[in-house]
DNA sequence: ATGGTATGATAGTAATACTTTTATATTTGC
DNA sequence: GCAAATATAAAAGTATTACTATCATACCAT
């Protein structure tokens, strides 16, 4: 699967960028180098005048792949969840029972990422903690609509919406499993960060995990359905 | 109640402002302003300097009451939280049935502010709104662990542990109380968010509110005690 | 050898996020 | 009622950000 995964492409939405970034060396090493600062200085402190410094590029041929910062993030975050949808897709497709199946994708899309797999320039690990620091600001915007509505969100909705077929799948009775999809992705990323920084809102620690969880939690809430 | 909540000041930690709002006319002109202009322009547009323009004061005047704007943001999410620990205790306080007061709790946790009850300067109203789209900000960063240890979070968390306290209230058996508390507060606000702008990731509409889904969620997931 | 494309170097602009200084108004203490 | 203290206003200055524009160079393909 590691050989797999690490030669798929993940489909971003061509308007995020001005150049795709997978086109050429350049393109690269701004996705490469710009992982390691983000989550090194966090997204306010990270500009593009630094991030050429860093590449020994100029501030004007990174203009020239993204428009913006925030654009970049989209970026990073579309290709994260792309990512995590296939993980999951593989991970999930030859199940047949359901309840395996459901905690299978639960257990995918919560855990965090612990070793750097790719031996490609995108760093997994990084990413990761960088969606949990910084993906709501992505959304959190006055442009939002419009950037839904262009598509920047797609994999992510999508991603949502795998889990909540699977959620209804199990229990096709319970009423709010669009509701209980997006709790489970967004609030996973939430209990990571307080334990990292806020450890006394969550149960969350070194021995019990935001997969325990969010497990129970799931498997308390849905009952299976009676055909099966 | 609505006069007695009027009446009350919320402690707010005196290191998050220079000089304190309340104390002068200027204060409270700054407090009532910002929320009028973050909730209309978003938090990134929004300036000292435009605030400035819109009070007809000076930026260098504002600048002696808040440090920066991330400053004032905190002071509002304080206020705001405070605000709720209030309503909530207020509510709950009577209440002997465990079951009843988790419940009481809950609704007000999750509800939106419909209508602006003081005859203040803060429109609850539109704080709420504030909190929903702009309170991760407030922590999202790379000075959060500097910040709390300072006390800029101190309402929040107790919050949370006011929830988490009633909620092993009422089931002393559940082995996540922290995190269930802090998935309703953070959760909730979420659910508010997706309704607006991404309804297919929520069963949250005009119809369906954020506080019955997670009240189904936590009765769903919670065992009463034996002991009654 | 020529034209196209990618990148680099440099400079420029408007806005942001402040800080500083000085002036003026208002309050309060005696 | 006057002096002193305090609050606010006005204006200017600085470093940084978030770009845009121009031009030069390098390399690649035909």
């Amino acid at each position: 699967m590691e050989r797999l995964i690490h030669s798929i492409r993940i489909g971003i939405n061509d308007k995020i960028y001005l150049k795709d970034p997978e086109s050429s060396d350049l393109g690269k090493r701004i996705i490469e180098q710009s992982i390691l600062m983000i989550d090194e200085m966090g997204f306010e402190s990270f500009t593009f005048r630094k991030l050429g410094e860093q590449i020994k590029s100029n501030e004007s041929s990174i203009y020239r792949y993204f428009e913006n910062k925030h654009k970049l993030l989209l970026y990073l975050a579309s290709w994260y969840w792309g990512w995590l949808e296939y993980k999951m897709v593989f991970a999930t497709n030859g199940i047949a029972n359901k309840k395996d199946k459901l905690q299978r994708a639960i257990e995918i899309l919560t855990q965090t990422v612990e070793e750097d797999i790719s031996f490609s320039h995108i760093n997994e690990v990084l990413l990761n903690k960088i969606v949990i620091n910084e993906y709501s600001k992505s959304y959190l915007t006055k442009e939002v609509d419009r950037e839904n509505k262009d598509g920047y969100f797609v994999i992510y909705k999508r991603l949502v919406n795998r889990l909540r077929e699977m959620i209804v799948l199990w229990d096709d009775q319970y009423p709010y499993p669009s509701s209980l999809a997006s709790t489970i992705l967004e609030g996973s990323l939430h209990q990571y960060f307080l334990q990292e920084h806020f450890p006394m809102l969550t149960d969350c620690n070194e021995t019990t995990t935001p997969t325990e969880y969010f497990m129970d939690l799931v498997f308390r809430t849905l009952k299976p359905n009676s055909h099966g």
